[in-house]
RNA sequence: GCGCCUGUAGCUCAGAUGGAUAGAGCAACGGACUUCUAAUCCGUAGGUCGCAGGUUCGAAUCCUGCCAGGCGUACCA
């Protein structure tokens, strides 16, 4: 509707200039917005405030040339004024939304789905969380988030890959390592002290006891590195085993799990170092060797081969990065936690020292979790191994209502998670809020049914009858949720579409209680239960793009 | 110290990339179920958009400075 509205207006505003009425035939992109106050119509535009000093005349003077100058061969407008200071405000007829309701049930599941994307290739990459222990809910809030960026961006006409990226070499592999087998050889009955440094959490027990019934106590036996070194891969196989599971009963599944350690295996670190060498961009301080990437706009340089002789995370970072763009990506996304924003600098250094645009990369960095019962932080050490994983929310509260919780914020925005408040079945939560719309409106559809109601399908007259303000409204939310997918794809901000689907949930729960859809006349029955049905495949739509189900009966 | 993020109703947050009189939910108060699911709805009340300047027809939104909170500032990831 909007779309029509902005070509009125253009139309208008050529013509009022081939009439002589504006002097100037440059105009600007029309903008056209939904006021806040109902007064000043369905559509208002600034567009003649805007375009005022290229036509060198008074903004009311421009507005009344382009209202003069409307051609509206389709009726849709019933009423049109200048307000304030040029506004021009639109009144639609309210019969012209009627047509919305068809193309939602053609368009079906496809409904607000686009080819803004054209095709491109894009990658997002999330979560990726090291594999020295299992998700905690922070990562449920990326895991949730990057999903929900990917199904959008899929709906939106982008050729999108989901890659989980294994941090599964270097120190920390070898921490884990350590770890296991220092509590192997505590179960098998040596007093050890166990070194803070090392992963304090029960995962560890739990991991080397395996060991030891698999095994017996041989690596008592062998050489420590070697032991080590079968503890580190045995644990980081099982954890990687757990986090896949944990995500899966997440609702998240990844194209793609790569792997740190390949890119040392097919030389592709060594490579990028070299070739950095010889553009003498890395050099040799300290017995270690940096990477300038100050030359490249970040504030110091940065270590890729410490002078133990062992490459830092940064250089296979660094690899990695670049093989993404190798790999064909016309634009790579990473999605961090906000703690690592300090890495931004050093990884578009990375990119810009391979030649990459800067355009083509994002890092979009989601805000931590604050979790908490009833109001009540719940304690958390890392360190200590105590933390809330994954799992335990997922089994507390459900995979729903935790995924639509993390979407009702902006990413950059913290985040309280209320683990009773995600349980409460009332209009607190708002999960279940909007699943009852659907709940609700399948429950009318069983009871027309069992009436022998028939559906009409699209019947211009009963249709018609369709003009309470409820319906309209309801009506007219539903023709702006292609947009608002548009924009949530623009700016990957999937939290748009929760908010919208919490209004929409209100507009119809309004209607719901002041109307009935099953009504004594059959072509009305029929209308609303048409308009109804539209109502539930836009909410069952904006749902699955969050990833939260949509259920029949609740 | 420097960098990034945040600051909007008592609480939790939106605010369509500069528009008209600032928007929800919760909490508070008052109402609505003999009905298609009350996990719902209707009404009332609630504001110096952190503070101070600036840009312009017009600022919660853009610029500058300050205040408060969070995070970061490794030869850890």
């Amino acid at each position: 509707m909007k779309q029509k509205i902005k070509n009125l207006i253009l139309k208008a505003a050529l013509n009022a200039h081939e009439k002589g009425d504006l002097p100037s035939s440059e105009f600007p992109d029309v903008e056209v917005e939904t006021p806040r106050v109902e007064s000043h119509g369905n559509f208002s535009t600034n567009f003649a405030m805007a375009t005022a000093s290229t036509q060198k005349m008074q903004p009311k003077r421009v507005a009344e040339a382009i209202i003069k100058s409307i051609d509206d061969t389709e009726g849709i407008v019933t009423k049109t004024e200048i307000a304030g200071p040029g506004f021009i405000n639109f009144f639609i007829n309210s019969l012209a939304w009627h047509p919305v309701l068809r193309r939602i049930h053609e368009e079906d599941d496809r409904y607000g789905a686009s080819d803004i994307g054209r095709g491109s290739k894009i990658q997002v990459e999330f979560v990726s969380s090291n594999p020295t222990g299992p998700l905690h809910v922070g990562h449920g809030r990326g895991a949730a988030f990057g999903d929900a960026v990917a199904n959008i961006l899929l709906f939106c006409g982008y050729d999108v890959e989901k890659e989980y990226y294994i941090n599964d070499s270097g120190r920390q592999i070898n921490t884990l390592g350590r770890s296991v087998f220092l509590r192997y050889r505590q179960l098998l009955g040596e007093e050890i002290e166990f070194p803070d440094e090392c992963y304090q959490g029960n995962y560890i027990h739990d991991l080397a006891g395996r060991i030891k019934e698999d095994k017996g106590s041989i690596f008592l036996d062998q050489k420590e590195d070697e032991a080590v070194l079968y503890c580190a891969q045995f644990a980081a196989k099982n954890i990687i085993a757990g986090i896949r599971d944990d995500l899966k009963s997440f609702g998240v599944e990844f194209d793609n799990w790569f792997s740190e350690q390949s890119l040392y295996d097919s030389g592709k670190v060594d490579k990028v170092l070299n070739d950095f060498r010889s553009q003498n961009i890395i050099y040799e301080k300290d017995d270690a060797h940096w990477f300038k990437t100050t030359d490249f706009g970040d504030e110091k340089d940065r270590v890729v081969v410490r002078n133990n002789g062992q490459t830092t995370y940064f250089a296979s970072d660094i690899a990695y990065h670049k093989d993404k763009f190798e790999r064909g990506f016309e634009r790579v996304i990473d999605i961090w936690g906000a703690d690592h924003h300090g890495y931004i600098p050093r990884i578009k250094a990375c990119l810009a020292a391979a030649g990459c645009s800067d355009e083509q990369f994002d890092v979009i960095l989601v805000q931590l979790v604050n979790l908490l019962r009833g109001g009540e932080p719940v304690a958390m050490s890392t360190r200590a191994g105590e933390f809330v994983t994954l799992k335990d929310v997922i089994d507390e509260v459900g995979a729903d209502a935790a995924r639509f919780i993390f979407l009702t914020r902006h990413h950059e925005s913290p985040l309280d998670f209320d683990l009773e408040l995600a349980k409460k079945k009332t209009n607190e939560n708002p999960v279940f809020y909007v699943q009852y719309v659907h709940a609700r409106i399948s429950s009318i559809i069983r009871k027309g049914r069992e009436k022998g109601i028939k559906d009409i399908g699209w019947d211009e007259k009963a249709i018609a009858m369709l003009k309470e303000p409820e319906e309209i409204n309801l009506i007219k939310s539903m023709d702006s949720y292609p947009e608002t997918v548009r924009l949530s794809a623009e700016f990957m901000e999937p939290h748009r579409i929760t908010f919208y689907l919490m209004n929409l949930a209100s507009s119809f729960h309004a209607y719901y209680n002041k109307h009935r859809v099953l009504t004594d006349d059959p072509l009305l029955t029929g209308a609303r239960l048409y308009l109804v049905v539209a109502v539930k495949k836009v909410i069952k739509n904006g749902l699955t793009l969050l990833g939260v189900s949509a259920p029949e009966k609740m």
